[in-house]
DNA sequence: GTCTATACACCGATAGAC
DNA sequence: GTCTATCGGTGTATAGAC
């Protein structure tokens, strides 16, 4: 049973992304954010001790709902390169489609680093175990092995998708981007060998 | 000729600096940067309009300094893999030489995509032309091609070093770094083929 | 030109009425 | 429980003495 404490402070967490993807971290004062989620501002400090607590939520429960690593659903009939290509235009589209909650994803991930670094490392940690099964799994079913550590090629990839939103997110060129994703497809590829034989 | 008002408005450039890698741009009060230049608050505002100007200086003129594309002096008797190796990893020894100062051009660059979306623009539109730059000389000295277009693959040079950039802030994993940086610098190379050669 | 003193807005947090 | 009113602190910016 949920309470209402709790109901509050899951509004307040949505108006806070909110006010975050709209206007940034440094606009997301607790006066901005009860107004984003109509309440007054001595609510906030009935569901919550302090901002502070607040922005530790946002950064374990909103952060923990990104998926770093996007692998299509159905794998069946494809390359590696097809996989990793069809993978990554998923998550160039989800940034297109969203970028002012990607930008404040990023916002999070930064701020936590400084703020909250073992927050940040949990966090990061989890998206390379993610990304490492969904990599093993992307070779399992081509027939392929990676040539170098799963995790190594894991956190590559996670590095290339927070690089390649930054990039987007400062241009917004959506050929250029395309263009990248297709290259780095291609290139993550190489680390790949039919599986059985040698590197 | 300098004039005092130029000697004073680069002091608290630099001041600037100093507080944003020490305690992140939200710290970097115009209060705390008079404290950390040794001035007063009025000479800061005989100095400059406002803070929004100084930070404008931040972006254009701090980040203009940033070298994205790194690649070592001395090109001679290397294979492209091994000379974008060398070049990644001296990347990385600068910034774990001096992470604050990397933190602070990552946490600059993100907040100029918000604040100052025009100026980042122009300054990623400059790294791409020195990395396009960088990567074809990379690619003559060692003689190969590059199977993409070279702004795509310095594109996505960038995007990697970005992100390397970021993951490693997160937690410091100097193994995986370096793991991750053999491993881009051997995915990279495989956009490559010899010259004269077919794709 | 450079300082101290201060104006005024907004911040996080809380007291106390209802 | 939920509100309005307010506290103490800090922010940017400026006035005015020197």
């Amino acid at each position: 049973m949920r309470t209402s404490v709790e109901n509050r402070r899951a509004a307040l967490v949505e108006a806070a992304v909110r006010v975050v993807s709209a206007r940034g971290l440094s606009a997301a004062s607790t006066r901005a954010i009860v107004a984003e989620a109509g309440m007054s501002l001595a609510s906030f400090h009935y569901a919550f001790e302090s901002r502070d607590e607040l922005l530790d939520l946002l950064i374990t429960e909103v952060l923990a709902k990104e998926e770093k690593a996007v692998l299509p659903d159905r794998l069946e009939g494809r390359t590696i390169t097809e996989l990793l290509h069809a993978g990554l235009t998923g998550y160039l589209d989800h940034l297109r489609t969203d970028p002012a909650h990607e930008q404040a994803m990023l916002e999070l991930a930064q701020f936590a680093v400084r703020a909250r670094p073992e927050l940040a490392r949990e966090q990061y940690s989890q998206y390379t175990r993610i990304a490492t099964a969904a990599l093993e799994l992307a070779a399992h079913h081509t027939g392929t092995r990676w040539t170098v550590p799963v995790p190594t090629a894991a956190r590559l990839l996670i590095s290339l998708t927070d690089g390649i939103t930054l990039t987007w997110l400062v241009d917004r060129d959506d050929d250029l981007a395309e263009s990248v994703v297709a290259a780095a497809a291609t290139a993550l590829a190489e680390l790949t060998v039919a599986d059985g034989r040698p590197d």
